[in-house]
DNA sequence: TTGTACGCGTTATCAG
DNA sequence: CTGATAACGCGTACAA
């Protein structure tokens, strides 16, 4: 039976409003009165009830990070970040999946039927653009759009500048000597932002670079994950003029595509050079350590977190949008010259 | 300004107890009551206010997964599991991080500054049986320990049979020809009961094998990283008398380890076999593939969320522990013959 | 079967 | 600077 802030005001022969001023650091108390409340306090081991402050107050003190999969690197990475970062706020966390399902994205954005238990969202969305600005007029929930979604100006929004990482990958390849340069992870069109724009990236590319586009040199990705990497990839060197090297969406589709390389009895970077976007540990330990573009996810982290208690504090203020750097790190997988594996 | 039970009241001329019943699925309500109020309700866009609800019932709907590192990728894939069954249940899930810090935990277990901001906790420890003894007994909340700790019963806890997972992976080795089988993982006397039941799972199957014990094939590592698995792995390789294999303590630490062998200018599994033990995705597509013992994670967190909300419903029933499955899965790394790449 | 009224533990308003 | 007291929105004992 934990002790009340009545419990204690009783124990110190002060009023009920003198302990909560006390507890919540109000400025002018006694010095006197506040060793008093302070002592009374330690006695009971009194811990203010965050469930009673927040039906008061209407704060939670809770944020909502909303994922596809927490399993996936690159995800459960920036929820360690955000976690961090958020607790030195005083934020908690709380994890919702939407497990790729846009009926759940749209619940838990319109507050499905357990609202009220976070002060805002971190979303890291699927959806389109057309079904986020339908959707989000009605609840009006601080939110704060992570990951590459194009800017309307009504969201904060914290991302990389995702055309120019994908450029600088399939520059690099172009650099290497590289020609038939292949792209895993994209999607039909009309759908997701982030594809659009890394292919906007690679075709921007190779334009700038003097060589064609190949639609036979690119191939779709639903998920991002190893397994679909790796199918995709076998389809990629299955064809007829194989690419020498792949540039793919997500660091997980490179780890699939490089094993389906080796399976295909073929050698990265020798046979094909491969580059990711990401930039998980995984791929700084595996065989050949993959290339990729890294993005700094503490700082998005940090970021997120910046914006969403600043909107939480101030509902109206005018939405940002924060462009997070990133930076190309060649690693074995399309180093130029034979690795010694 | 989100409508109140009151507001559903007045509008469809019942009282707020009336409301309060169809919301709540009370059977005794007439039907023509019942629909009456439902109007009301969709009119309004009634949702119960989920903090209000706590702090009269105490019950939160939340549950605390507390791991060291939400990236790792066995707790990452065990989060997932853990939110998802939660879910079935009507649990959302709160994820705090120790950050292999003795401190935080101990704050977590105890309420810290926060408590009652959920019902329960789901909690893989880095403490010591001695430490969470003395800890839990001040808060009283649910608690179930994921994981391998030994079981005292005090608490509910789910984990594996860690001296038999371990026990399986070096007597596979054996099986396989290798005789100087080395352990990396392995930590100073009296500390963390995961790491000293595999050991004694490990010194069981040399000792069942006719293989002497040697200290010098065995290394610690204290936080089975990638990193932390590559440099063991390399003081290992680099003693007199090299290992021919490795007993990873986790999969993590053997990717490490492999990158190691092959950064020595050795092959796997050819010149060194290597076993982790947890089956992340990561080694089933690295390059070679992972032997690993493999958890069966959405069945540590269905049970694990079953007891946790048992525990809830029913604080003084007796603690459980539940073993959880695990099989050795054999894949190139410990292969014998050698392989393609 | 339904209505009334109180209390959960805080914070905030208004006096003093 | 401190004290009394009204909300916050809901569940439920008690009454009808």
């Amino acid at each position: 039976m934990p002790a009340t802030l009545r419990d204690v005001a009783e124990r110190a022969n002060v009023s009920i409003r003198t302990v909560s001023n006390v507890v919540s650091g109000y400025e002018h108390v006694s010095e006197r009165m506040r060793t008093r409340v302070q002592k009374a306090i330690d006695e009971l081991d009194y811990r203010p009830n965050l469930v009673a402050r927040t039906l008061r107050t209407g704060r939670t003190g809770v944020l909502a990070l909303v994922v596809p999969e927490i399993d996936v690197p690159y995800f459960s990475q920036l929820a360690r970040d955000v976690i961090n970062s958020a607790g030195e706020l005083g934020y908690r966390v709380m994890i919702d999946q939407t497990g790729h399902d846009h009926q759940r994205e749209r619940e838990l954005l319109t507050g499905g039927d357990r609202t009220m238990l976070f002060d805002g969202i971190l979303f890291s969305p699927l959806v389109t653009k057309a079904e986020l600005r339908e959707m989000n007029g009605e609840s009006g929930m601080p939110l704060v759009l992570l990951g590459e979604h194009d800017f309307d100006g009504r969201f904060d929004h914290v991302a990389i500048d995702n055309v120019q990482a994908a450029y600088d990958a399939v520059r690099h390849l172009v650099l290497s000597g590289r020609t038939r340069i292949g792209a895993l992870g994209t999607q039909p069109a009309e759908d997701y932002a982030t594809p659009q724009q890394r292919s906007a990236g690679y075709r921007q590319a190779l334009a700038d670079s003097g060589l064609d586009f190949e639609p036979a040199l690119t191939r779709p990705a639903a998920h991002y994950s190893r397994a679909e990497g790796y199918t995709a990839a076998r389809e990629l060197l299955a064809a007829n003029e194989a690419p020498d090297a792949i540039f793919c969406y997500s660091d997980l589709l490179a780890m699939g595509a490089m094993r389906a390389v080796f399976d295909a009895g073929l050698r990265v970077p020798d046979d094909i050079a491969i580059v990711g976007i990401d930039d998980i540990e995984e791929g700084r330990f595996s065989r050949p350590s993959l290339s990729t573009v890294s993005l700094d996810t503490p700082f998005i982290a940090a970021q997120a977190v910046s914006r969403i208690v600043e909107r939480i504090d101030d509902p109206d203020r005018e939405a940002v949008e924060v462009v997070a750097p990133h930076r190309l790190i060649v690693r074995e997988s399309s180093a130029p010259g034979r690795p010694r594996t």
